[in-house]
DNA sequence: ACCCAGGCGGGCG
DNA sequence: CGCCCGCATGGG
C-alpha cells in the first residue's frame, strides 16, 4: 500500500493508487461464476474491471503475476475504492495459510495451481441472492446475460463527467416492483416468480443487512425462508454475500467432481458429501469449494467450453 | 432433435 | 423425513 499519484481522466483528476498482494489473479477470480463476476464491466484484454460502490465508481487493473500482483485502482475517492477492494476481493486473506490447510491431495493442488491467485469474493447479500436464485437450473454463460439483462433494464444510471458509464444492480424494492412478466422478458424463465416473491419478501419482512454472518445454521435457515432458496443457493449466499467459509455449496459439478475424485465415480447422497467436506477440509471447506467447482470443471475433458462462459480475452 | 445447466417447491409415500 | 417430478430458456 503506498503511492499515491494520480493522473488526468477525461475531465476530472481521477485518483490513482497501486498496492501490491501476493497470490491473487484477477481473471481467474472474474471468470470463477462469482456475483461480482456475472455482472461487473470486467475487459479480459485489458485485465480491467469497473463496477462500482454506492456512488463510487472504481477502476481495477492488475499488472504483475500472479505470486507478486500489483493493482491500479483508480477512482474519483480513491481512499474508499481501496478498502472496498480490499474487503469485496479479500485482500488481507492469508492465501499460503489458506493454501496450505485445503492443499489436501492430488486434485486440490493441481486445482489450486491452475487456478492460483483466485479468490473466494464479498458480494452484497442481496444481490448475491439474486444471482444464485437465477443460477439453479442454469448455466453460467446464461446467468450472466439474464444479471446483464436486469440490470440494462432495472438498474439505476452512474454517471462520472455526466456520462453513463455503469448501473448499479436494482434493489430488492425495484424489484419487487417489477412485474414478473417484465422479470421473464430479462430470460430469467421460471425463477421470475422467485425473484419477484424474494424482492417482497426481503424488503418488508427480512433485512439481509442484519443477519449475523457467523451464526450458519441459523443464517441458513434464515434465508431458505426466502422464496426460490434452497440448501444450495442458502450456502453460496452464506459463502460470497457473507463470508462464511462454514458454507459449502454443493453444485452438479460439485458433486460429480467429489464423486469422481474421492468416491471411485460412485454416487453419494448430498448429506454424505456435506459430511466429507466438513472432515476434509474443515473450517475452511467454503474456500475449498471454489476451488473443487472451477477446478473440476476445467478439468473434465468433456465439460463443454461454451457453457463455461468464461470472458472472451481476443477481441 | 436431444441434452444439459452453480436447484427448488410441491406432492406423495 | 426422503424421493420424484415439472419447470423456462438457450446453446452445443
Amino acid at each position: 500500500m503506498n503511492s499515491g499519484t494520480s493522473f488526468s481522466g477525461n475531465m476530472t483528476e481521477l485518483a490513482a493508487t497501486k498496492i501490491d498482494v501476493s497470490l491473487f489473479d484477477l481473471k481467474h477470480t472474474f471468470e470463477s461464476a462469482q456475483p461480482l463476476t456475472f455482472h461487473a464491466d470486467y475487459d479480459g484484454k485489458l485485465n480491467t474491471l469497473l463496477y462500482t460502490s454506492g456512488k463510487n465508481i472504481i477502476n481495477v487493473g492488475q499488472v504483475g503475476n500472479t505470486k507478486n500482483a500489483s493493482l491500479i485502482i483508480v477512482s474519483d475517492d480513491v481512499k474508499l475504492a481501496v478498502s472496498d477492494v480490499v474487503k469485496r476481493f479479500r485482500l488481507n486473506d492469508n492465501m499460503q495459510q489458506i493454501y496450505r490447510e485445503i492443499n489436501t491431495d492430488q486434485f486440490m493442488s493441481k486445482a489450486i495451481k491452475n487456478y492460483e491467485g483466485m479468490r473466494v469474493t464479498l458480494n452484497d447479500p442481496w444481490e448475491t441472492a439474486v444471482c444464485y436464485i437465477i443460477s439453479q437450473f442454469n448455466n453460467v454463460k446464461r446467468i450472466r446475460g439474464i444479471i446483464k439483462n436486469m440490470i440494462d433494464r432495472f438498474g439505476t444510471e452512474v454517471y462520472r463527467n455526466g456520462s453513463v458509464v455503469t448501473k448499479t444492480f436494482p434493489s430488492s424494492e425495484t424489484l419487487m416492483n417489477a412485474s414478473i412478466k417484465e422479470l421473464m422478458a430479462c430470460g430469467t424463465g421460471f425463477r421470475g416468480k422467485y425473484i419477484k416473491s424474494a424482492a417482497e419478501y426481503c424488503t418488508n419482512n427480512i433485512d439481509l443487512y442484519k443477519l449475523n454472518k457467523n451464526k450458519y445454521d441459523k443464517l441458513k435457515e434464515s434465508l431458505m425462508e426466502i422464496d426460490g432458496i434452497g440448501d444450495k443457493v442458502a450456502d453460496c449466499i452464506i459463502l460470497m454475500g457473507y463470508g462464511n467459509f462454514n458454507a459449502f455449496p454443493i453444485d452438479v459439478w460439485v458433486k460429480r467432481t467429489i464423486e469422481k475424485t474421492y468416491f471411485k465415480g460412485r454416487e453419494k447422497k448430498m448429506n454424505q458429501i456435506h459430511e466429507f467436506g466438513i472432515e476434509k477440509w474443515g473450517a475452511l471447506r467454503g474456500y475449498a469449494q471454489q476451488y473443487i467447482f472451477w477446478g473440476g470443471r476445467l478439468m473434465d475433458r468433456n465439460v463443454n467450453r461454451q457453457l463455461i462462459g468464461v470472458y472472451e480475452t481476443t477481441k
